[in-house]
DNA sequence: AGCACGCCGACT
DNA sequence: GTCGGCGTGCTC
């Protein structure tokens, strides 16, 4: 009898694998560990055991497994199934799945370590060539990795030989996959036992007074601080508070005084005294919050729309509080780290050590403990905050799920597959746990609100903001008219100038929100038109100014600004359009004695240069915030009065059917950021069509008339949410044969489908790194089978493959693409 | 996806 | 004569 494990590997690949086991391998592992397995000609991944069976493949010889890698399952059977509800879902492999849900740190490839057995007699005479060259190099080095030996053979299938080696009992395999993750140990100190008795104590105090004054001050320390803490005392803490060296430490641990041991320490760690702040729901947030709980008990999901500043967040914790009161874990989602760092804040304040974060910018190591922690459901994960991915961890036991910023477009992934919306994989994580959605917006997407008001989910409004604080007042600024009548200095308009100048006088702040990063988007020569481009992309090159280069913002190439014209020579270049480093400028020269700060992708690179922003900005050190849409999420600042949006054409004139939708969110949100106290706040748009539907609404609020208008446009046009959305992607070098190629698949497709395809498309930025772009579009009606239609696109994608031009064109899925 | 292998063109 | 580009096939 032979028994087999069927495995996920971290590769792109449509199937599972199969392995042999041995029996009692076969009892030991279970559905969720994970398991060292040899893979092709010489590699070893970490794959993933979803099932054990003795189904003998017939088409080809299973291989042994290498190595079990757990003790216990990593992954629970509820992840499994989602992570397939996800690959099909999206179209994408399980590999690719497995490969984004997973911590890297748990996913390592090896470093195998041969070692040469030392009881072996070896016959020299009885080696082949390459066994010999590797028993040679033993002689010399105790150890080799598979690398090493790749070098000594001179090829790369080195794998048969290891193994004939092996089963010569020549040389042997060390531990293959070592776990990087290492907790993080500190060393901490405490009295022998047998100084407990207090003759033995004096004593010891005594034989201090003759020579060892130092040692003598630092056992009195301890004393001292034990009395303090009444907790575990650390080296490093006994050393700090004795301005004292370790070496007198370790000259006490020597004597047998103090003994060491080790606690393993939790690098996420938020011990803040939990305060005992009572919760204060306003009679508007207890309201909803009672009408949020009210619907639960009928529906599954329910989305809380209510305006900036109504105080979502207090509602969220009081909702939380009930869950883990039932000893549930909540998930909490938001978009991006820009919120987290005062959400966290926030919540630890609140809930004590009983929040876990999770997200991009957290370290391999952290994000392993967490994972740690969420598994064996330990108490101080109970409240998770995270970005996308935190919809991975291993929970076991949700309650709620809350996403917040839920229009936000960072929930759906990108680019790498999986390409998938965390809201919607996340109601359907909830349904498979029972448990409970609540999505949180000012500015619900489209789809969202449709399905509120439609009934499938439940729909809870709060129209007033916290304590009463009216919306922001605002003002439109027509450009046109401004620079007509030369009321304009550089971007900023006369009445802009006005506002700041009365915010700064009210020693007020102010956040001026302009879309677009670096000096200019344009470098433009103005003798024969000509505009510098990227050599690897079909964009235009963006001027910094700081650098003094143009980038492109495509593929990351930059080049040092050109002092005259490529193609003519002219040294007349001038900037075309503006970024935030050039309202930066023109601020200070308006206002050269104030503190101003730009925030956007270039000021916020390292892991804390963005809560330093923030900090100083909250602290009032700097007075006026330059930024992108990074200022637009959920961040409470209140001394804002004014907020300035430089230019709010850009957003509107995107080709793309959200760009109406996005640009009122956008707006709506970034005019939130003012007036938070009792004042009432101001907002500046300046724009060149102040009549503009979308402009006319963000200025009155009207979050319904946009929505409806924008629901109208998208029934007459086909779109979400009356269509669903999948587009392809392909990418080739060859223009030509990437051109006959899109054509091709387009065709076949409309063959094969009754509904729209759209295209083959040349997207705006038509090459990328020196590949060419097209893409197609299907638009699936309501009452169109979904999954029929990708079962049709993979069918076709199929025969796609099988045309030996077209095979090497790259094509990519995206399902619901946003 | 990654990787090896095998086939053609342009160079020390 | 070889290096290295790309196309092809395969992975339990």
């Amino acid at each position: 009898m032979s028994f087999f494990v069927e495995v996920i590997m971290p590769l792109s690949l449509p199937k599972t694998f199969t392995y042999k086991v041995s029996e009692a391998e076969y009892h030991y592992i279970k559905k969720g560990m994970r398991i060292a397995v040899p893979f092709g000609k010489n590699k070893i991944y970490t794959a993933l055991a979803i099932e054990l069976h003795q189904n003998e493949p017939t088409l080809y010889e299973a291989k042994d497994i290498h190595q079990i890698l757990d003790e216990k399952p990593i992954v629970n059977e509820r992840q499994i199934n989602h992570w397939f509800w996800i690959a099909s879902y999206y179209m994408c492999h399980i590999g690719d799945v497995y490969r984004g849900a997973l911590p890297s740190a748990l996913l390592l490839e090896s470093e195998t370590i041969i070692s040469q057995q030392k009881d072996t007699v070896v016959d020299e005479a009885e080696l082949s060539d390459d066994e010999f060259l590797i028993y040679e190099a033993l002689q010399h080095q105790s150890t080799l990795k598979v690398e090493n030996i790749i070098e000594i053979l001179g090829k790369k299938t080195v794998l048969p030989v290891i193994q004939k080696l092996i089963h010569k009992k020549i040389i042997s395999l060390d531990e293959a996959i070592q776990e990087v993750y290492k907790p993080k140990l500190i060393r901490y100190i405490r009295l022998h036992p047998h100084y407990q008795s207090e003759e033995n104590l004096i004593a010891l105090l005594d034989t201090f007074n003759k020579n060892a004054g130092k040692q003598k001050q630092l056992v009195l320390q301890y004393f001292q601080l034990q009395a303090q803490e009444r907790q575990p005392i650390s080296v490093k803490q006994l050393t700090e508070t004795a301005q004292a060296s370790s070496a007198i430490v370790k000259a006490l641990v020597d004597k047998g005084v103090f003994e060491e041991y080790y606690l393993q320490e939790d690098r996420v760690n938020f011990t803040q005294n939990q305060r005992e702040n009572q919760l204060y729901l306003s009679e508007a947030q207890q309201r909803a919050h009672d009408e949020i709980v009210q619907t639960f008990t009928g529906k599954d999901v329910c989305l809380l729309h209510g305006v900036t500043s109504s105080g979502k967040t207090e509602i969220y914790t009081r909702l939380i509080e009930k869950y883990i009161a039932d000893g549930k874990q909540v998930l909490y989602l938001l978009p991006e780290i820009a919120l987290t760092t005062q959400l966290v804040s926030r919540l630890t304040q609140h809930f004590g050590n009983k929040v876990a974060v999770f997200h991009s910018k957290y370290s391999n190591n952290e994000r392993v403990e967490v994972w740690q922690n969420v598994l064996q459901q330990s108490e101080k994960a109970q409240i998770v905050i995270g970005a996308r991915s935190a919809l991975f961890l291993p929970f076991s036991n949700l309650g709620l799920i809350i996403i917040d910023e839920e229009h936000e477009s960072t929930f759906k992934q990108q680019d790498p597959a999986p390409r998938y919306h965390a809201r919607d994989a996340a109601i359907v994580l909830a349904h498979a746990h029972q448990s409970k959605v609540l999505l949180g917006s000012a500015t619900p997407s489209i789809e969202t609100y449709y399905n509120a008001t439609s009934g499938k989910f439940g729909l809870v409004t709060l129209k007033e903001r916290f304590g009463n604080v009216q919306l922001p007042e605002i003002e439109l600024v027509d450009l046109k008219d401004s620079y007509f009548r030369k009321k304009m200095k550089g971007h900023f308009s006369l009445t802009l100038i006005e506002q700041i100048t009365e915010a700064f006088a009210n020693k007020e702040q102010v956040i001026l929100f302009q879309n677009r990063r670096g000096f200019s988007p344009v470098l433009e020569c103005l003798t024969c038109g000509h505009v510098p481009q990227c050599p690897q992309c079909d964009v235009s090159l963006t001027y910094h100014k700081y650098k003094n280069q143009l980038r492109c913002h495509y593929c990351g190439y930059s080049m040092a600004k050109p002092s005259n014209c490529h193609v003519c020579s002219s040294v007349d270049l001038e900037t075309k359009g503006f970024g935030t480093e050039q309202i930066e400028l023109e601020l200070a020269e308006l206002f050269p004695n104030k503190n101003i700060k730009r925030m956007d992708q270039d000021t916020t690179r390292g892991k804390y240069s963005f809560e330093k922003i923030i900090d100083g900005f909250k602290n009032r050190e700097i007075d006026v915030l330059v930024g992108t849409q990074m200022l637009a999420k959920g961040l409470d600042f209140d001394n804002v009065s004014l907020v300035g949006i430089m230019n709010a054409d850009n957003m509107l004139y995107h080709p793309d059917f959200r760009a109406f939708e996005r640009s009122y969110q956008m707006m709506t949100q970034v005019a939130g950021r003012s007036g938070r106290s009792e004042k009432r706040g101001k907002v500046v748009i300046q724009t060149y069509n102040p009549l503009h539907n979308i402009i006319q609404q963000v200025t009155h609020n009207d979050y319904e008339g946009m929505y409806k208008e924008q629901l109208y446009e998208r029934k007459i046009y086909y779109y979400p949410p009356f269509y669903r959305l999948i587009r392809l992607t392909l990418k080739h070098r060859d223009f030509e044969k990437l051109k006959e190629g899109s054509m091709w698949l387009y065709q076949v497709l409309k063959q094969s489908v009754s509904i729209p395809v759209l295209g083959p498309e040349e997207p705006a930025v038509s090459r990328i790194r020196n590949e060419y772009i097209r893409t197609i579009m299907v638009k699936i009606p309501a009452d169109t089978s979904l999954q029929g239609t990708k079962k049709t696109i993979q069918k076709v994608l199929n025969s796609f493959d099988l045309v030996v031009p077209y095979r090497t064109i790259k094509v990519t899925v995206n399902v619901d693409y946003y």
